[in-house]
DNA sequence: ACCTGAACACCGTTCAAGT
DNA sequence: ACCTGAACACCGTTCAAGT
Protein backbone atom coordinates (compact mmCIF):
# COMPACT_ATOMS: atom_id res chain seq x y z
CA UNK A 1 0.00 0.00 0.00
CA UNK A 2 2.41 2.70 -1.03
CA UNK A 3 2.27 6.16 -2.86
CA UNK A 4 2.79 4.85 -6.17
CA UNK A 5 -0.50 2.08 -5.97
CA UNK A 6 -3.07 4.81 -5.27
CA UNK A 7 -6.43 5.25 -8.02
CA UNK A 8 -4.78 7.02 -10.09
CA UNK A 9 -1.42 5.50 -10.36
CA UNK A 10 1.73 7.61 -10.63
CA UNK A 11 2.59 6.64 -14.20
CA UNK A 12 6.58 5.87 -14.36
CA UNK A 13 8.26 8.02 -17.00
CA UNK A 14 7.96 6.01 -19.80
CA UNK A 15 4.40 5.16 -20.49
CA UNK A 16 5.31 2.19 -22.78
CA UNK A 17 1.99 1.74 -25.08
CA UNK A 18 1.55 5.29 -25.93
CA UNK A 19 0.46 3.97 -29.69
CA UNK A 20 -2.00 1.63 -28.53
CA UNK A 21 -4.08 3.35 -25.87
CA UNK A 22 -4.25 6.54 -28.73
CA UNK A 23 -5.50 4.13 -30.87
CA UNK A 24 -7.87 2.56 -28.41
CA UNK A 25 -9.20 5.84 -27.24
CA UNK A 26 -9.32 7.42 -30.59
CA UNK A 27 -11.54 5.04 -31.94
CA UNK A 28 -13.99 5.21 -28.90
CA UNK A 29 -14.33 8.86 -29.59
CA UNK A 30 -14.67 8.35 -32.74
CA UNK A 31 -18.06 5.77 -32.59
CA UNK A 32 -19.22 8.46 -29.65
CA UNK A 33 -18.57 11.42 -30.72
CA UNK A 34 -17.45 11.50 -34.69
CA UNK A 35 -14.40 12.51 -36.22
CA UNK A 36 -14.86 16.23 -35.69
CA UNK A 37 -15.20 16.01 -32.45
CA UNK A 38 -11.53 13.90 -32.02
CA UNK A 39 -9.18 16.08 -30.35
CA UNK A 40 -5.39 14.84 -29.55
CA UNK A 41 -5.40 16.74 -26.78
CA UNK A 42 -7.88 15.54 -25.44
CA UNK A 43 -6.65 12.34 -26.09
CA UNK A 44 -3.65 12.84 -24.11
CA UNK A 45 -5.68 14.23 -21.29
CA UNK A 46 -7.87 10.97 -21.10
CA UNK A 47 -4.71 8.64 -21.42
CA UNK A 48 -2.68 11.19 -18.72
CA UNK A 49 0.34 12.24 -20.90
CA UNK A 50 1.34 15.39 -22.12
CA UNK A 51 -0.37 16.83 -25.06
CA UNK A 52 3.15 16.71 -26.86
CA UNK A 53 3.18 12.90 -26.36
CA UNK A 54 1.33 11.73 -29.25
CA UNK A 55 3.79 13.18 -31.74
CA UNK A 56 6.37 10.25 -31.18
CA UNK A 57 3.54 8.07 -32.09
CA UNK A 58 1.50 10.11 -34.87
CA UNK A 59 3.20 12.78 -36.61
CA UNK A 60 -0.16 14.93 -36.63
CA UNK A 61 -3.76 14.29 -35.96
CA UNK A 62 -4.45 12.99 -39.59
CA UNK A 63 -1.90 10.46 -39.54
CA UNK A 64 -3.49 8.92 -36.31
CA UNK A 65 -6.87 9.32 -38.50
CA UNK A 66 -5.27 7.31 -41.18
CA UNK A 67 -4.33 4.65 -39.05
CA UNK A 68 -7.90 4.24 -37.89
CA UNK A 69 -8.53 3.93 -41.31
CA UNK A 70 -6.20 1.20 -42.05
CA UNK A 71 -7.39 -0.75 -39.05
CA UNK A 72 -10.80 -0.17 -40.11
CA UNK A 73 -9.94 -1.66 -43.64
CA UNK A 74 -8.43 -4.55 -41.88
CA UNK A 75 -11.47 -5.52 -39.60
CA UNK A 76 -13.99 -5.02 -42.64
CA UNK A 77 -11.62 -7.64 -43.81
CA UNK A 78 -12.23 -10.24 -40.96
CA UNK A 79 -15.85 -9.58 -41.03
CA UNK A 80 -16.09 -10.28 -44.88
CA UNK A 81 -14.02 -13.79 -43.67
CA UNK A 82 -16.16 -14.69 -41.18
CA UNK A 83 -19.48 -14.37 -42.59
CA UNK A 84 -17.55 -16.95 -45.63
CA UNK A 85 -16.63 -18.93 -43.48
CA UNK A 86 -20.11 -19.57 -41.78
CA UNK A 87 -22.09 -20.08 -45.15
CA UNK A 88 -22.32 -22.75 -47.82
CA UNK A 89 -20.04 -22.79 -50.95
CA UNK A 90 -22.76 -21.73 -53.65
CA UNK A 91 -22.10 -18.58 -55.01
CA UNK A 92 -25.45 -17.68 -53.97
CA UNK A 93 -25.10 -18.06 -50.78
CA UNK A 94 -21.60 -16.50 -50.94
CA UNK A 95 -22.97 -13.47 -52.30
CA UNK A 96 -25.22 -13.06 -49.78
CA UNK A 97 -23.39 -13.57 -46.86
CA UNK A 98 -20.28 -10.85 -48.24
CA UNK A 99 -23.08 -8.33 -48.97
CA UNK A 100 -24.92 -9.16 -45.43
CA UNK A 101 -21.58 -8.95 -43.79
CA UNK A 102 -20.16 -5.61 -45.35
CA UNK A 103 -23.32 -3.43 -45.26
CA UNK A 104 -23.44 -4.54 -41.41
CA UNK A 105 -20.26 -3.75 -40.92
CA UNK A 106 -20.76 -0.53 -42.80
CA UNK A 107 -23.63 0.77 -40.64
CA UNK A 108 -22.31 -0.26 -37.14
CA UNK A 109 -18.98 1.80 -37.44
CA UNK A 110 -20.43 4.79 -39.85
CA UNK A 111 -18.29 7.44 -39.04
CA UNK A 112 -15.21 4.94 -39.28
CA UNK A 113 -16.15 4.07 -42.64
CA UNK A 114 -16.35 7.61 -43.25
CA UNK A 115 -12.45 7.80 -42.54
CA UNK A 116 -11.99 4.88 -44.39
CA UNK A 117 -13.51 6.12 -48.02
CA UNK A 118 -12.57 10.08 -47.68
CA UNK A 119 -8.81 9.91 -48.80
CA UNK A 120 -8.60 12.09 -51.23
CA UNK A 121 -5.94 14.57 -51.83
CA UNK A 122 -4.36 13.28 -48.79
CA UNK A 123 -0.88 12.28 -48.10
CA UNK A 124 -0.05 9.37 -46.49
CA UNK A 125 -3.50 8.55 -48.14
CA UNK A 126 -1.69 5.85 -50.29
CA UNK A 127 -1.25 3.71 -47.47
CA UNK A 128 -4.69 3.71 -46.54
CA UNK A 129 -5.57 2.92 -50.32
CA UNK A 130 -3.48 -0.45 -49.75
CA UNK A 131 -4.81 -1.39 -46.63
CA UNK A 132 -7.92 -1.40 -49.01
CA UNK A 133 -7.15 -3.72 -51.21
CA UNK A 134 -7.62 -7.08 -49.22
CA UNK A 135 -11.32 -6.19 -49.37
CA UNK A 136 -11.68 -5.61 -53.01
CA UNK A 137 -9.76 -8.53 -53.27
CA UNK A 138 -12.30 -10.68 -52.08
CA UNK A 139 -14.89 -9.47 -53.97
CA UNK A 140 -13.05 -10.06 -56.85
CA UNK A 141 -12.82 -13.58 -56.10
CA UNK A 142 -16.07 -14.08 -55.58
CA UNK A 143 -16.98 -12.81 -58.70
CA UNK A 144 -14.72 -14.96 -60.27
CA UNK A 145 -16.00 -18.08 -58.46
CA UNK A 146 -19.24 -16.78 -60.24
CA UNK A 147 -18.01 -16.59 -63.38
CA UNK A 148 -16.53 -20.19 -63.01
CA UNK A 149 -20.11 -21.68 -61.88
CA UNK A 150 -21.86 -19.97 -64.77
CA UNK A 151 -23.69 -17.80 -62.51
CA UNK A 152 -22.01 -14.58 -63.32
CA UNK A 153 -21.80 -13.35 -67.13
CA UNK A 154 -17.94 -13.75 -67.98
CA UNK A 155 -16.55 -10.06 -68.70
CA UNK A 156 -14.70 -8.03 -66.75
CA UNK A 157 -14.06 -9.33 -63.23
CA UNK A 158 -12.83 -5.77 -61.30
CA UNK A 159 -15.94 -4.03 -63.21
CA UNK A 160 -18.45 -6.08 -62.13
CA UNK A 161 -16.35 -6.50 -58.55
CA UNK A 162 -16.62 -2.93 -58.72
CA UNK A 163 -20.06 -2.08 -58.88
CA UNK A 164 -21.19 -4.54 -56.48
CA UNK A 165 -19.09 -2.97 -53.94
CA UNK A 166 -20.42 0.29 -54.73
CA UNK A 167 -23.98 -0.93 -54.42
CA UNK A 168 -23.02 -1.96 -51.26
CA UNK A 169 -21.19 1.42 -50.17
CA UNK A 170 -23.65 3.68 -51.70
CA UNK A 171 -26.42 2.02 -49.18
CA UNK A 172 -24.75 2.21 -46.21
CA UNK A 173 -24.03 5.78 -46.91
CA UNK A 174 -27.44 6.50 -47.70
CA UNK A 175 -28.22 4.89 -44.06
CA UNK A 176 -25.93 6.24 -42.26
CA UNK A 177 -26.57 9.89 -43.51
CA UNK A 178 -30.06 8.90 -42.36
CA UNK A 179 -31.57 9.68 -45.84
CA UNK A 180 -32.73 6.16 -45.16
CA UNK A 181 -33.95 4.08 -42.39
CA UNK A 182 -31.62 2.05 -40.76
CA UNK A 183 -35.11 -0.79 -40.78
CA UNK A 184 -34.59 -1.01 -44.41
CA UNK A 185 -31.12 -2.20 -44.32
CA UNK A 186 -32.35 -5.65 -45.17
CA UNK A 187 -34.58 -5.45 -47.60
CA UNK A 188 -32.48 -3.11 -49.29
CA UNK A 189 -29.35 -5.40 -48.87
CA UNK A 190 -31.82 -8.47 -50.22
CA UNK A 191 -32.96 -6.26 -53.49
CA UNK A 192 -29.67 -5.48 -54.13
CA UNK A 193 -28.32 -8.86 -54.14
CA UNK A 194 -31.34 -10.57 -55.99
CA UNK A 195 -31.09 -8.04 -58.60
CA UNK A 196 -27.22 -8.77 -59.24
CA UNK A 197 -28.03 -12.21 -59.75
CA UNK A 198 -30.61 -11.72 -62.12
CA UNK A 199 -28.71 -9.25 -63.99
CA UNK A 200 -25.57 -10.67 -64.16
CA UNK A 201 -27.29 -14.08 -65.12
CA UNK A 202 -26.19 -15.02 -68.86
CA UNK A 203 -28.77 -15.28 -71.31
CA UNK A 204 -30.05 -18.89 -72.06
CA UNK B 1 -10.63 59.46 -57.99
CA UNK B 2 -11.26 60.52 -54.66
CA UNK B 3 -10.10 58.52 -51.16
CA UNK B 4 -12.86 56.47 -50.95
CA UNK B 5 -12.68 54.81 -54.34
CA UNK B 6 -9.17 53.39 -53.89
CA UNK B 7 -8.10 49.19 -54.70
CA UNK B 8 -9.92 48.16 -51.70
CA UNK B 9 -12.73 50.87 -50.85
CA UNK B 10 -14.00 51.69 -47.72
CA UNK B 11 -17.14 49.55 -47.38
CA UNK B 12 -20.30 51.57 -46.23
CA UNK B 13 -20.98 50.34 -42.36
CA UNK B 14 -24.37 47.95 -43.97
CA UNK B 15 -22.75 45.16 -45.92
CA UNK B 16 -26.16 44.30 -47.32
CA UNK B 17 -25.07 41.33 -49.27
CA UNK B 18 -22.92 38.92 -46.37
CA UNK B 19 -25.02 36.10 -46.72
CA UNK B 20 -24.78 35.44 -50.30
CA UNK B 21 -21.16 35.97 -50.27
CA UNK B 22 -20.40 33.88 -47.00
CA UNK B 23 -21.91 30.99 -49.07
CA UNK B 24 -20.12 31.45 -52.59
CA UNK B 25 -17.03 31.86 -51.10
CA UNK B 26 -17.57 28.84 -48.58
CA UNK B 27 -18.27 26.93 -51.76
CA UNK B 28 -15.11 28.26 -53.21
CA UNK B 29 -13.21 27.37 -50.30
CA UNK B 30 -14.89 23.95 -50.11
CA UNK B 31 -14.08 22.85 -53.77
CA UNK B 32 -10.63 24.05 -53.48
CA UNK B 33 -9.30 23.00 -50.16
CA UNK B 34 -12.44 20.64 -48.25
CA UNK B 35 -14.60 20.80 -45.65
CA UNK B 36 -11.80 20.73 -42.56
CA UNK B 37 -9.80 23.64 -44.33
CA UNK B 38 -12.76 25.95 -44.35
CA UNK B 39 -13.21 28.55 -41.67
CA UNK B 40 -15.50 31.00 -40.63
CA UNK B 41 -12.58 34.10 -39.33
CA UNK B 42 -10.71 33.09 -43.13
CA UNK B 43 -14.57 33.66 -45.08
CA UNK B 44 -14.81 37.13 -43.03
CA UNK B 45 -11.37 38.38 -44.30
CA UNK B 46 -11.65 37.45 -47.16
CA UNK B 47 -14.72 39.22 -47.33
CA UNK B 48 -13.82 42.22 -45.53
CA UNK B 49 -16.30 41.51 -42.61
CA UNK B 50 -15.23 41.53 -39.08
CA UNK B 51 -15.29 38.13 -37.44
CA UNK B 52 -18.12 38.38 -35.98
CA UNK B 53 -20.66 39.31 -38.79
CA UNK B 54 -21.21 35.99 -40.38
CA UNK B 55 -23.02 34.94 -36.86
CA UNK B 56 -25.83 37.10 -38.06
CA UNK B 57 -26.46 34.63 -41.03
CA UNK B 58 -25.00 31.41 -39.75
CA UNK B 59 -25.80 30.08 -36.18
CA UNK B 60 -22.73 28.51 -36.35
CA UNK B 61 -20.15 26.38 -38.26
CA UNK B 62 -22.44 23.90 -38.66
CA UNK B 63 -25.33 25.84 -40.01
CA UNK B 64 -23.24 27.36 -43.06
CA UNK B 65 -22.20 24.03 -44.17
CA UNK B 66 -26.20 22.63 -44.11
CA UNK B 67 -27.00 25.80 -46.52
CA UNK B 68 -24.10 24.57 -48.61
CA UNK B 69 -25.49 20.82 -48.22
CA UNK B 70 -28.53 22.48 -49.50
CA UNK B 71 -27.74 24.47 -52.30
CA UNK B 72 -26.08 21.35 -53.69
CA UNK B 73 -29.26 19.03 -53.39
CA UNK B 74 -30.93 21.64 -55.61
CA UNK B 75 -28.22 21.47 -58.05
CA UNK B 76 -27.89 17.97 -58.30
CA UNK B 77 -31.77 17.72 -58.84
CA UNK B 78 -31.36 20.87 -61.73
CA UNK B 79 -28.12 18.72 -62.95
CA UNK B 80 -30.57 15.69 -63.25
CA UNK B 81 -33.75 17.79 -64.80
CA UNK B 82 -31.37 18.88 -67.27
CA UNK B 83 -29.92 16.10 -68.40
CA UNK B 84 -33.85 14.37 -69.04
CA UNK B 85 -34.58 17.29 -70.88
CA UNK B 86 -31.56 16.46 -73.43
CA UNK B 87 -32.49 12.82 -74.31
CA UNK B 88 -35.45 10.56 -75.69
CA UNK B 89 -38.28 9.36 -74.22
CA UNK B 90 -37.55 5.47 -73.58
CA UNK B 91 -36.77 4.13 -70.37
CA UNK B 92 -33.56 2.93 -71.06
CA UNK B 93 -32.37 7.04 -72.75
CA UNK B 94 -33.87 8.55 -69.61
CA UNK B 95 -31.99 5.76 -67.03
CA UNK B 96 -28.64 6.37 -68.88
CA UNK B 97 -29.54 10.13 -68.45
CA UNK B 98 -29.97 10.21 -65.16
CA UNK B 99 -27.48 8.31 -64.24
CA UNK B 100 -24.82 10.15 -66.33
CA UNK B 101 -25.60 13.06 -64.96
CA UNK B 102 -25.35 12.32 -61.15
CA UNK B 103 -22.12 10.41 -61.43
CA UNK B 104 -21.05 13.73 -63.55
CA UNK B 105 -21.95 15.82 -60.63
CA UNK B 106 -20.78 13.70 -57.70
CA UNK B 107 -17.59 13.44 -58.79
CA UNK B 108 -17.42 17.03 -60.06
CA UNK B 109 -18.22 18.09 -56.40
CA UNK B 110 -16.77 15.60 -54.33
CA UNK B 111 -16.25 17.66 -51.16
CA UNK B 112 -19.83 19.52 -51.93
CA UNK B 113 -21.02 15.70 -52.01
CA UNK B 114 -19.70 14.46 -49.28
CA UNK B 115 -21.08 17.58 -46.88
CA UNK B 116 -24.78 16.51 -48.25
CA UNK B 117 -24.28 12.69 -47.30
CA UNK B 118 -22.85 12.77 -44.15
CA UNK B 119 -25.60 14.38 -41.97
CA UNK B 120 -26.27 11.99 -39.48
CA UNK B 121 -26.56 12.88 -35.70
CA UNK B 122 -26.72 16.70 -36.18
CA UNK B 123 -29.36 19.34 -34.96
CA UNK B 124 -30.83 21.06 -38.52
CA UNK B 125 -30.31 17.85 -40.30
CA UNK B 126 -33.72 18.20 -40.99
CA UNK B 127 -33.77 20.59 -43.48
CA UNK B 128 -31.03 18.72 -45.48
CA UNK B 129 -32.40 15.95 -45.92
CA UNK B 130 -35.87 17.61 -47.13
CA UNK B 131 -33.38 19.56 -49.66
CA UNK B 132 -32.59 15.97 -50.82
CA UNK B 133 -36.36 14.70 -51.61
CA UNK B 134 -36.85 16.06 -54.95
CA UNK B 135 -33.71 13.97 -56.19
CA UNK B 136 -35.36 10.85 -54.64
CA UNK B 137 -38.71 12.04 -55.83
CA UNK B 138 -37.18 12.14 -59.63
CA UNK B 139 -35.48 8.64 -59.45
CA UNK B 140 -38.70 7.01 -57.87
CA UNK B 141 -40.89 8.59 -61.22
CA UNK B 142 -37.80 7.31 -63.36
CA UNK B 143 -38.67 3.82 -62.04
CA UNK B 144 -42.48 4.12 -62.22
CA UNK B 145 -42.09 5.17 -65.52
CA UNK B 146 -40.05 1.77 -66.06
CA UNK B 147 -42.46 -0.35 -64.27
CA UNK B 148 -45.25 1.17 -66.70
CA UNK B 149 -43.52 0.32 -70.00
CA UNK B 150 -42.67 -3.27 -68.85
CA UNK B 151 -39.09 -2.73 -68.50
CA UNK B 152 -38.81 -2.70 -65.07
CA UNK B 153 -40.32 -5.19 -62.64
CA UNK B 154 -43.87 -4.69 -60.60
CA UNK B 155 -43.07 -4.24 -57.15
CA UNK B 156 -41.44 -1.87 -54.40
CA UNK B 157 -40.71 1.11 -56.40
CA UNK B 158 -39.08 3.25 -53.58
CA UNK B 159 -36.97 0.20 -52.73
CA UNK B 160 -35.74 -0.43 -56.66
CA UNK B 161 -34.89 3.50 -56.55
CA UNK B 162 -33.18 3.55 -53.55
CA UNK B 163 -30.92 0.79 -54.38
CA UNK B 164 -30.12 2.46 -58.05
CA UNK B 165 -29.58 5.58 -55.93
CA UNK B 166 -26.90 3.56 -53.39
CA UNK B 167 -25.01 2.72 -56.63
CA UNK B 168 -24.81 5.57 -58.36
CA UNK B 169 -23.51 7.32 -55.16
CA UNK B 170 -21.28 4.39 -54.41
CA UNK B 171 -19.53 4.67 -57.71
CA UNK B 172 -19.03 8.40 -56.90
CA UNK B 173 -17.80 7.78 -53.61
CA UNK B 174 -15.17 5.00 -54.08
CA UNK B 175 -13.95 7.38 -56.98
CA UNK B 176 -13.66 10.83 -54.80
CA UNK B 177 -12.17 8.70 -52.44
CA UNK B 178 -9.31 7.88 -54.32
CA UNK B 179 -9.77 3.92 -54.84
CA UNK B 180 -10.96 3.34 -58.14
CA UNK B 181 -9.38 5.88 -60.84
CA UNK B 182 -11.45 8.90 -62.26
CA UNK B 183 -10.76 7.40 -66.00
CA UNK B 184 -13.19 4.11 -65.16
CA UNK B 185 -16.09 6.18 -64.30
CA UNK B 186 -17.98 5.79 -67.87
CA UNK B 187 -18.05 1.99 -68.37
CA UNK B 188 -18.52 1.53 -64.49
CA UNK B 189 -22.06 4.02 -64.78
CA UNK B 190 -22.41 1.74 -67.65
CA UNK B 191 -22.04 -1.34 -66.43
CA UNK B 192 -24.74 -0.55 -63.60
CA UNK B 193 -26.90 0.89 -65.89
CA UNK B 194 -27.31 -1.91 -68.45
CA UNK B 195 -26.94 -4.71 -65.08
CA UNK B 196 -29.52 -2.78 -63.82
CA UNK B 197 -31.93 -3.07 -66.96
CA UNK B 198 -31.19 -6.67 -67.14
CA UNK B 199 -31.47 -7.27 -63.60
CA UNK B 200 -35.57 -5.82 -64.12
CA UNK B 201 -36.55 -6.97 -66.63
CA UNK B 202 -39.27 -8.62 -66.13
CA UNK B 203 -39.03 -12.59 -66.57
CA UNK B 204 -40.70 -13.51 -70.23
C1' DA C 1 14.08 6.43 -26.95
C1' DC C 2 10.35 8.72 -25.00
C1' DC C 3 7.97 12.35 -22.78
C1' DT C 4 7.33 17.31 -20.80
C1' DG C 5 5.83 22.03 -20.93
C1' DA C 6 6.09 26.61 -22.75
C1' DA C 7 5.15 29.08 -26.91
C1' DC C 8 2.89 30.27 -31.30
C1' DA C 9 -0.65 30.94 -34.39
C1' DC C 10 -4.69 29.75 -35.23
C1' DC C 11 -9.91 28.38 -34.29
C1' DG C 12 -15.45 28.90 -32.97
C1' DT C 13 -18.39 31.23 -30.06
C1' DT C 14 -20.20 34.88 -27.05
C1' DC C 15 -21.64 39.45 -26.08
C1' DA C 16 -21.62 44.35 -24.88
C1' DA C 17 -21.25 48.17 -27.64
C1' DG C 18 -21.61 50.95 -31.62
C1' DT C 19 -24.28 53.02 -35.88
C1' DA D 1 -31.29 45.57 -38.32
C1' DC D 2 -26.57 44.74 -38.88
C1' DC D 3 -21.83 44.81 -37.74
C1' DT D 4 -17.55 45.53 -34.56
C1' DG D 5 -13.98 44.11 -31.45
C1' DA D 6 -12.50 42.33 -27.09
C1' DA D 7 -12.67 38.12 -24.49
C1' DC D 8 -12.82 33.14 -23.54
C1' DA D 9 -11.75 28.54 -24.00
C1' DC D 10 -10.28 25.67 -26.84
C1' DC D 11 -7.23 23.60 -30.89
C1' DG D 12 -2.71 21.48 -33.68
C1' DT D 13 2.02 21.94 -34.07
C1' DT D 14 6.80 23.02 -32.83
C1' DC D 15 10.82 22.53 -30.08
C1' DA D 16 14.25 23.00 -26.39
C1' DA D 17 14.72 20.57 -22.37
C1' DG D 18 14.47 16.81 -19.25
C1' DT D 19 15.17 11.58 -17.82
Amino acid sequence: MTETRTATPERPYHHGNLRDELLAAAEATLRERGQEQLSLRELARQIGVSHGAPRRHFADRQALLDALAITGFGRLDDALRAALEETGEDFPSRLRATAGAYVRFATDSAALLELMFTTKHREGAEAVREAAAPAFVRLDALIVQGQRSGEVAAGDTEQVSIVLFATLQGIATLINGDMVDLSRLEDLTDQATEQFLRGQRPLG
